[in-house]
RNA sequence: GGCCCUGUCGUCUAGUGGCGAGGACGCAUCUCUUUCAAGGAUGAAACACGAGUUCGAUUCUCGUCAGGGCCA
């Protein structure tokens, strides 16, 4: 038993494993457990550890911990690694990839664990506890009750040898706990300093569930040992961790990693950003219509700055001006208006192209329009939970077809009409709601909404007939935006009041209070629809 | 309850032993304009409180208060 362990120890401390790094090289994870949908917080978090080690040339690591294995779901370790590739957070080590240290999914790290949790129970660094939960509670609730900190009593601490063989035998639960020395155990960390805690206020703690399953401290401990982790960048929640997995480190003679934590993302009531905030999956943000580079800019400049009034950073210029000194230690508010602001940002900066081919996943699903080509050809990705899909530049070359009317459009109209609504969109979604009027044939609205300001319904009636008149005149060949500008400007004028002319116009044109101005969308209708929408509008009064 | 973390406009933040406390989002007003955006201009809006150190504290020290996190 005794060689045995020996034997392993020497495995651990191979030194061919230790050349595999680079000298000096930074190495840092992320370690997100797949119990649910991958959260804003872990990308900030993932977001960070990212920056700081492309910042020194260093590698970033993702472990899933999945030791849990009733919460663990391979959907969520999917949901995980999907949204870290949307937001362009590449990981050198990981599931699946790397592989230099190990599979890096706790699930499959049994072995390792099982030699080091041996290894401690030989030293008797840890002990059987049999404990009953009952008891636990118990003797916790008497601690609040005399004002002290819950922490174990130690009853299990100094079993026989025996008594641990019989309770064994009888198949008693148990769980490994760790004999915490009495001391101070003190950390620099990176954003806050000097962090010192008295041992004495958790005292004992469990630390493996069996031989082979060590619970979230232990299993952290070694992994980040195992995997050469030099800095441990995690959220402030985790702090009072910390001392615990020093604790466990220094029993197992790993070195100490440097530690930063980071500040927590807040809800608007300043407590932990979560769901009852609504706070949403990061591929919801996907959904809904936000580019991951907004995603991405927004998350970096909440918690960090730049030193500078600089407010839009591409990831490259992150990695670029990214340092810990600018990271802030208190908590911040999600503020979704910033981020609205931000991404409508980056839509304006979009080409026409990419924005049309980035929309009209949307007008497909709002059913606006449809692919003309054949349905195998398209994009598999029209589940609910792929959306948007993936488009590349084939789109341009494609042809649509308007789903009510059935009507042929090309790639370069949808561009038109998408391209009108490109500073007024602040997320991806809203494309459809604002060009519906381009693909519909019948418009709702009152006729009310006709009027502009206190023009009578003989006015309205007249100047519709007026721009019939007007219009009509005007050549196919003429009808462009410039011309019709120049011809309906003149005539706006003779009214006197341009709003007169161009509001019932609008209206006629989009059915809507607000929209793009009249001349462009006119000049994308086209003649025929542009008169026939007059006719409707007309129709109504 | 214990331990730990944090405290500058509503929000994200810059900043210094002496400043008119700066920027951004949001908000308001004006401008452009048929509307809505986008753009331009202007404005309202903050140093948690108390004591100490000091000629002088938002800044340094201590305390109070407040908020948060973790322990089940």
């Amino acid at each position: 038993m005794i060689k045995e362990n020996l034997q392993s120890l020497k495995e651990l401390e191979d030194p061919k494993k230790i050349e595999l790094i680079r000298p000096g090289e930074i190495r840092v994870r992320i370690a997100p457990a797949p119990t649910g949908f991958f959260h804003i917080g872990t990308a900030r978090t993932a977001l960070f550890n990212y920056l700081f080690a492309k910042k020194n040339q260093g590698s970033f690591i993702l472990r899933i911990e999945d030791t849990d294995p009733e919460r663990s779901k391979k959907e969520w370790e999917e949901n995980i690694i999907e949204g870290l590739k949307w937001l362009g957070i590449e990981w050198q080590e990981g599931p699946d990839c790397g592989g230099r240290y190990g599979p890096y999914r706790q699930s499959e790290r049994k072995e390792i664990y099982k030699k080091y949790i041996q290894k401690l129970l030989d030293e008797r660094k840890i002990y059987y506890c049999f404990c009953s939960r009952e008891e636990l509670q118990a003797h916790r609730n008497y601690l609040l009750s005399i004002g002290q900190p819950p922490r174990y009593s130690g009853k299990c601490r100094n079993l026989s040898p025996e008594e641990v063989r019989k309770n064994l035998k009888e198949k008693k639960p148990f769980v490994l706990r760790f004999k915490t020395p009495s001391k101070k155990v003190s950390f620099q960390d990176m954003l806050r300093g000097k962090i010192e805690v008295d041992t004495d206020t958790f005292g004992d703690m469990a630390v493996a569930k069996d031989l082979t399953t060590p619970l979230y401290n232990l299993a952290c401990v070694i992994d980040d040992f195992e995997m050469k982790i030099t800095h441990v960048i995690r959220g402030e929640d985790h702090i009072p961790n910390t001392p615990k997995q020093i604790l466990l480190a220094e029993s197992l003679g790993f070195p100490q990693p440097k530690y930063l934590h980071l500040p927590l993302i807040l809800g608007p009531d300043r407590t932990k950003l979560s769901k009852r905030h609504g706070a949403k999956p990061v591929l919801e943000y996907k959904k809904e219509g936000y580019l991951p580079e907004a995603l991405v800019n927004f998350l970096a400049l909440l918690g960090w700055n730049p030193g500078t009034p600089r407010e839009i950073f591409s990831m490259n210029s992150l990695i670029q001006e990214f340092s810990v000194e600018g990271l802030q230690s208190g908590g911040a508010i999600f503020n979704s208006k910033k981020l609205d602001w931000i991404n409508g940002f980056y839509i304006r900066a979009k080409s026409p192209e990419k924005l049309t081919e980035l929309c009209l996943p949307y007008l497909i699903k709002a059913e606006l329009i449809e692919p003309y080509f054949e349905k195998e050809q398209f994009p598999p990705a029209f589940e609910k939970e792929q959306f948007p899909p993936a488009y590349g530049a084939e789109l341009i070359s494609q042809k649509f077809r308007i789903k009510e009317s059935g009507e042929e459009i090309s790639f370069n109209y949808l561009k038109k009409a998408i391209s009108l609504y490109q500073e007024r969109l602040k997320k991806l979604s809203e494309i459809s709601e604002l060009t519906d009027f381009f693909f519909k044939e019948k418009l709702e609205y009152s006729k009310e909404l006709l009027k502009w300001k206190d023009m009578t319904e003989k006015e309205t009636k007249d100047i519709l007939d007026k721009l019939k008149k007007i219009l009509k005149n005007i050549k196919p060949s003429d009808w462009t935006k410039e011309n019709l500008e120049k011809v309906l400007l003149v005539e706006a004028e003779k009214v006197g009041d341009r709003g007169k002319m161009l509001w019932p116009l609008r209206v006629a044109l989009t059915g809507k209070e607000a929209s793009a101005g009249p001349f462009e969308i006119s000049s994308i209708l086209g003649k025929e629809k542009t008169l026939n929408r007059i006719k409707q509008a007309r129709k109504k009064l």
